[in-house]
DNA sequence: CAAACACATGAGCATGTATTCATATATCGG
DNA sequence: CCGATATATGAATACATGCTCATGTGTTTG
């Protein structure tokens, strides 16, 4: 079972990896560590915003930042998240069909 | 890489998970197939909310209703998604040190 | 058919949040 | 020390979202 306060803390995670440019900020991070600005530069966005995420995804503990010399360095710190992020990027390239109505189970 | 058509797909099935009732509810029906009513008084949540928030979860395909006569049940279709969140719960449950700050790398 | 039950849906509100602009802090080169 | 570069932060705003209340739809039973 989850209790409600497990479910607020993933919860918060998830609701991180929930806006697109978080997520692709995190995901520009899988592979290697990546300078702010080269992070605003990949994904075309502003410094300040991908500065503001970044804070968010720090205070998380999704990311953590490492200063060298003027540049900050963002990688992720935990590998259980690596890997379920890895495996869901990897699978979100898949196919699916699509169905969202209410089926009809058969009888008993 | 992850391409922002992908990346907000992907965003968008997390940010529904960031919900910690909509977190609650798709949990609930992770070992067994659950009716709205019984979610709701599991959760202690009203009716309608419960279904407002089911109803979110089955477009994204998060969840898929069955009807059974009066009552509609609710369970995960995707079984890639259904582990992952298993193992996401179970990784919760386990204890980790707080470190928020930007550290010093050292000099190359 | 009518009443009861289970669930779904729409409107409205209060709150949260993503983004931008302006400004501040930190680090390095001269 | 001064300017330049890199990042962080604060305020303001436009928009999204969770929740409740009221009502609608579908299904079984009398």
């Amino acid at each position: 079972m989850l209790t409600a306060d497990h479910a607020t803390e993933l919860g918060e995670m998830f609701r991180l990896l929930g806006d697109p440019n978080r997520l692709r900020i995190v995901a520009s991070c899988l592979s290697q560590p990546m300078s702010v600005g080269d992070i605003a530069d990949t994904l075309d966005l502003s410094p300040s915003l991908t500065s503001h995420h970044l804070r968010l995804l720090r205070s998380a503990r999704l990311l953590k930042g490492t200063r060298h010399g003027k540049q900050v360095f963002y990688d992720l710190p935990d590998c259980h998240v690596r890997q379920m992020l890895t495996n869901m990027i990897e699978h979100v390239t898949e196919p699916h069909d699509v169905d969202e109505a209410i089926t009809e189970g058969e009888d008993p």
